[in-house]
DNA sequence: GAAATTTAGTCAACATGGCTGACATAAAAA
DNA sequence: TTTTTATGTCAGCCATGTTGACTAAATTTC
């Protein structure tokens, strides 16, 4: 191409123009769904002295009973300094509770409890209505084309997670386990 | 090590559990995806020592020029006093500045400078690079569906901002301004 | 068996960005 | 003239992210 990256900022309504406000059209609608995404739990969580961070602990630790902690901190990409504040809460709280690994004993497990159990369904209760609505107004054919770019979203670091070609509702990691790279922590 | 993926409490695969385990993918997808999307502009707001509030208001202000603080809270939906800050900063180092209304002369019309406008590009062009690689690798039908399932989202009261039935590109906001409804404040 | 690595926890200090409450000011609207 | 609106400011609190430094236990490696 002659005009590789030059012409920037020019101010003729062209093709390029059409896709810059696609782009930014679907910046903002991922902010705004975010946004009421996170608002209900967010205000659930504040009546009882938790924050979004516990939520998202409660969730994980829910969808994947037995968890190690490092293995959560993969998926949350925080500091386990981080974590462990919230972790520890969650744990003297009741919600959560840690069992050492039998194969390797310096692994803590992590497990919901009953109270941990009834928390997380109460707050995703919201959110999994909200996105029952959206499938149910949108049809089949749109959550698939949703769940295809959400997938091309993130980074590929996390994509083999879900299965975006087969149908919804195949499983998820049909796939096998996680890709076998190292996490660089520091 | 304990596979991820485990049975959890499955005891009966119906399609009630089918729904179930299709929206906490929605869930989960949205969250990598949010995770991924913000990473790296907070990662470049870190280095000039502000934050995702300022990127957020430096966006808006960049798409919607002239625009009263009222309206921009309405947007981000918090206090003035949190946008206050944000606001206060980013005037004071030169990305924003502030006219004072012709016909209302209470409000303060909020504008990018030179300096913002450049800021508001390099923090968007990787937001808008990975908007369009995964929009590229869906497909336009994925796109729309895409738009319709976010749009499904969001509160109803911010829907009007996005035409989501015809097709990408037509500008956005056909339908005309905003609902005529009374911001709830305290 | 000793040394290195992995997993996890802890303490301290700091920044960001939400929040509330209280109060001030100027201008428009009633 | 009074009230409402738009905005700003100060002060303090909380949740949640960060770094750095250190401890401890268990596993793996040499």
């Amino acid at each position: 191409m002659a005009d590789i990256k030059s012409m920037k900022n020019s101010h003729f309504l062209s093709e390029e123009d059409l896709r810059e406000e696609d782009l930014r059209q679907a910046i903002e609608m991922l902010f705004f769904a975010y946004r009421d995404f996170t608002g209900e739990p967010d205000s659930m969580l504040a009546e009882i002295g938790l924050g979004r961070a516990h939520h998202r602990a409660v969730y994980f630790v829910g969808r994947n009973a037995g968890i190690p902690v490092t293995e959560l901190l993969a998926i949350l990409k925080i500091t386990k300094q981080s974590l462990s504040r919230v972790l520890s809460q969650l744990i003297a709280e009741g919600y959560i509770e840690q069992r050492t690994g039998v194969e390797d004993r310096r692994k803590r497990h992590l497990h919901l409890t009953a109270k941990g159990i009834e928390l997380e369904h109460q707050l995703t209760a919201n959110q999994r209505q909200r996105i029952a609505k959206a499938y149910k107004d949108a049809g089949p054919e749109a959550v698939r084309g949703f769940r295809h770019v959400l997938h091309g979203i993130m980074d590929s670091e996390d994509q083999w997670r879900f299965d975006v070609d087969g149908n919804v509702g195949s499983g998820g990691n049909g796939g096998g386990g996680p890709p076998a790279t190292k996490a660089t922590r520091r």
